[in-house]
RNA sequence: UGGGGAUUGGUGUAACGGUAGCACGAGUGACUCUGACUCACUUAGUCUAGGUUCAAAUCCUAGAUCCCCAGCCA
């Protein structure tokens, strides 16, 4: 047997996570799985109140990718601690999101779905224990007076419930969950530092009274565990080892630390508590990309745009929905790497990743979005012609068959209105009078002139064709080498057999790189143009795809069958456009 | 104003005292039955000022800029 490991392609360097890991691994400080390899454990948290962007899908791939990658752990948690806020459509959505984008979880342990609301009663105990420690105090203050108390850098914060009897806040506490005091009327605070230079210690709130049913636990409970309470308990149970969250937690994690020491003091073996990890790393940033849920939820409701899943939205359902593949949001959050430093990832980055994916992948249809006719004059009323259509080209380049499927040619086609100019600049290379173009697979023809409506405007262009090509190949000469070539090869779709479908042409949402940078409100950055809806000539080979699957319009894009596709009118999403260098060249000579 | 962080080409990311590299973008060219893909070449960087060292992106000192924190949100 060969030693010789599998050819690595490239070796890639470690980023911060995988070097703490690999080093937590090497020291043996989270012990072992049951299969015997270092433990690594990791999670995702979202708070059900809103849908998961691509912001989230950075830290989903994250964590997910690094239990994957250390033959760990990942569970999806909800951090369900706030019911005024928080729905059932949401953790629906997102549990589908994060199943679609993990790929239902395969190639490593998936831990499975949790409930901060699972754990609310062992939250209860342990802060019951932080009472009787001397840890934490039952505060009378309204919400408004303890930030008018909250002090300065330089003067502290002050509470007169600070010094309050344990016996007195045991009981108002056990009074605050039994019901027997209003909302805000008093909380639970941690007895810390009031005059810590880092505000998160000045006695924060552990617990608030909030009578309000939640959506797993019903009115069992009325008062509510806060973030930073919760979460460390949340990961210490699950057996978290990393939890890594975005850079704004920083302040927060000697507090973390903190609750999780204080729980621990006085404890020994196994009534100690599990202390994880708490790591940062900097949240995904995008150009013309608004990322706030607050923001984007407002976008829904005021109809600006069709739903969550809107394809133009940077939810993951609408990046679905637009077509993008969970393995491309993957491959660009590998690609983007991970770091402590905030930073604003160019959207054509996200592009590039679909474009790469799609490239390899998606089979190829012709389909025409503004179409002018082209009547072949030589070619005989009636008669149809059955042409090989090479579905995937790429499959074929990189030795595959790529696959072929037949596309009728007949006397009328359309071709794009763009592809035709009656006086071209010398650098166009597609089809005027007297040029000679190839049709995709088809045939060579050449422009013999143009029809005009009263008005000078083109109605139809004449050509003949030419019946030694046909495929698309020029007749080779005695030398082996074709005998005429052409420079241009346009897309075309025969008129009487194209199916009508309706084309969602989608542009970025925003038309500013920083949406509300001029003038403060990113609603002025709006894009006016973000859709066109069009009616296309479509392949009738693809008319009648699955809602979602994806193609090449050869020369236009990548685009997908949309959901609103009814049997006979189906609608396409696009995507994203090609790479379009002509498109570069022209606009930019003006 | 106090505390906590971050600064490497246009963008993102490597280097862990020893040749500043990679990717994306941009530009040029080749190839081409998609003006796509692919390939080749080019472009351009260590926040500033001092210091330590044979040697500094890396260590030290001082400064600059940007981000986060004073919710009973997460």
């Amino acid at each position: 047997m060969s030693d010789t490991p599998p050819t690595t392609p490239e070796h890639k360097p470690l980023n911060f996570l995988e070097q703490i890991i690999e080093a937590d691994n090497a020291s043996g400080k989270w012990g072992v799985n049951e299969q015997g390899q270092p433990k690594v454990h990791t999670r995702f948290p979202p708070e059900p109140n809103g849908y998961l962007h691509i912001g989230h899908a950075k830290s989903i791939c994250l964590n997910s990718g690094l239990a994957r990658k250390y033959h760990g752990a990942f569970n999806l948690r909800f951090d369900d601690t706030n019911p005024a806020k928080e729905e059932q459509e949401y953790v629906d959505a997102i549990i589908d999101d994060v199943a679609w984008l993990t790929d239902n979880h395969a190639g490593y342990r998936f831990g499975g779905v949790f409930w901060a609301s699972d754990y609310f009663e062992h939250m209860y105990e342990c802060a019951v224990d932080l009472i009787r420690k001397g840890k934490a105090y039952v505060c009378d203050l309204s919400a408004d007076e303890v930030s008018k108390r909250r002090g300065t850098p330089g003067t502290p914060a002050t509470s007169p419930f600070r010094d309050r009897p344990i016996e007195e806040s045991l009981r108002l506490f056990a009074e605050m969950r039994d019901g027997k005091h209003p909302n805000g009327s008093r909380t639970l605070r941690a007895k810390i530092d009031l005059a810590s230079p880092n505000f998160v210690l000045r006695d924060p709130v552990m617990y608030r009274i909030l009578h309000e049913a939640h959506h797993n636990t019903g009115t069992k409970w009325c008062i509510y565990p806060m973030y930073d309470w919760a979460h460390g308990l949340e990961d210490s149970l699950e057996g978290i080892t990393h939890s890594i969250c975005t850079l704004e937690f920083r302040n927060n994690r000697p507090l973390y630390d903190w609750f999780i020491q204080s729980i621990n003091e006085g404890r020994s073996g196994s009534a100690r508590v599990h202390h994880p990890q708490q790591i940062e790393f900097a949240r995904l940033n995008l150009t013309y990309t608004v990322m706030s849920k607050r923001f984007l939820l407002n976008l829904v409701k005021e109809g600006r745009v069709s739903g969550w899943d809107d394809p133009r939205m940077p939810t993951i359902r609408g990046l679905r929905r637009r077509g993008y593949t969970a393995r491309s949001l993957r491959a660009l959050c590998d690609d983007i790497g991970v770091t402590t430093q905030e930073s604003v990832i160019d959207v054509a980055r996200l592009e590039n990743a679909i474009r790469e994916d799609l490239n390899a992948t998606a089979p190829r249809a012709m389909c025409v979005l503004n179409p002018i006719k082209v009547v072949i004059e030589n070619w005989p009323e009636g008669k149809v012609d059955e042409l090989d259509f090479v579905i995937n080209p790429e499959e074929a380049a990189r030795g595959g068959s790529g696959g072929t499927r037949k596309v009728p040619f007949s006397k009328v086609l359309y071709i794009e209105r763009d592809d035709f100019m009656e006086n071209p600049p010398k650098n166009f290379f597609r089809l005027s009078p007297g040029r000679e173009v190839r049709l995709r697979w088809a045939y060579f023809i050449t422009c013999t002139g143009v029809e005009k409506d009263a008005a000078g405007n083109i109605t139809e262009i004449r050509a003949t064709y030419d019946p030694a090509t046909r495929g698309g190949d020029s007749p080779l000469g005695p030398d082996g080498k074709p005998l005429k070539k052409v420079k241009g090869t346009l897309h075309w779709i025969s008129a009487d057999h194209a199916v009508k479908g309706e084309v969602r042409l989608f542009d970025r949402l925003f038309s500013a790189e920083e949406p509300g940078k001029r003038t403060g409100n990113q609603l002025d950055d709006l894009n006016p143009n973000s859709l066109v809806t069009v009616q296309g000539w479509i392949d009738p080979a693809i008319a009648g795809a699955k809602v979602g699957g994806a193609f090449q319009f050869e020369r236009l894009g990548y685009f997908c069958v949309d959901k609103d596709s009814k049997p006979g009118s189906p609608v396409f999403n696009r995507t994203v456009t090609l790479k379009d260098n002509w498109a570069k060249e022209s606009g930019k000579g003006g």
